[in-house]
DNA sequence: GCCAACGTTGGC
DNA sequence: GCCAACGTTGGC
């Protein structure tokens, strides 16, 4: 099982409004950059990845699920993008901060450090038991 | 197909 | 609000 990291701005898309949208979710649209969409084409249906607000808050807090997998995102003109359907799972007790994230050795590879532009990235599985251990889930 | 110009993202 | 990094566009 893969774990992904979404990234997204809360004056665009919150992890509150995450959690609004309940068991249904939404999709996850407006991916404009084709490393994120090769990210998004990777994954299964059942695959969980963390929520991470960036610009406000740059921490991360929570974790969604992939419930629908890759189709075309109907928001993209140019029919290139497409998107994943995600619900939320559970937030974190903790927000991981970006700061605590950059102070932690173990997480200095992680996508997120090295290159922080890219939307949707993937974690490895020591970075996804680590973050959510510093989030307080066991 | 190269590369300069431009636009966008996101940390600071 | 600034600016570095990066991706994309478009002229050649």
């Amino acid at each position: 099982m893969a774990r992904w990291l979404f990234k997204s701005e809360p004056s665009t898309w919150s992890w509150d409004q995450q959690v609004a949208a309940g068991a249904e979710g939404t999709f996850w649209n407006g991916v404009r950059n084709h490393l994120a969409k090769q990210q998004m084409m990777a994954m299964q249906v059942g695959e969980q990845g963390f929520f991470y607000h960036s610009n406000e808050g740059k921490a991360v807090v929570g974790i969604v699920e992939v419930i629908k997998p890759y189709y075309p995102d109907h928001t993209d003109a140019s029919g290139r993008f497409g998107m994943v359907d995600v619900r939320a799972v559970e937030a974190l007790r903790t927000p991981v901060t970006l700061d605590a994230i950059k102070a932690e050795s173990a997480l200095k590879d992680m996508v997120l450090v090295n290159n922080s532009r890219l939307s949707v990235q993937p974690v490895s599985e020591a970075e996804w038991t680590l973050i959510r251990r510093m989030g307080g889930l066991g």
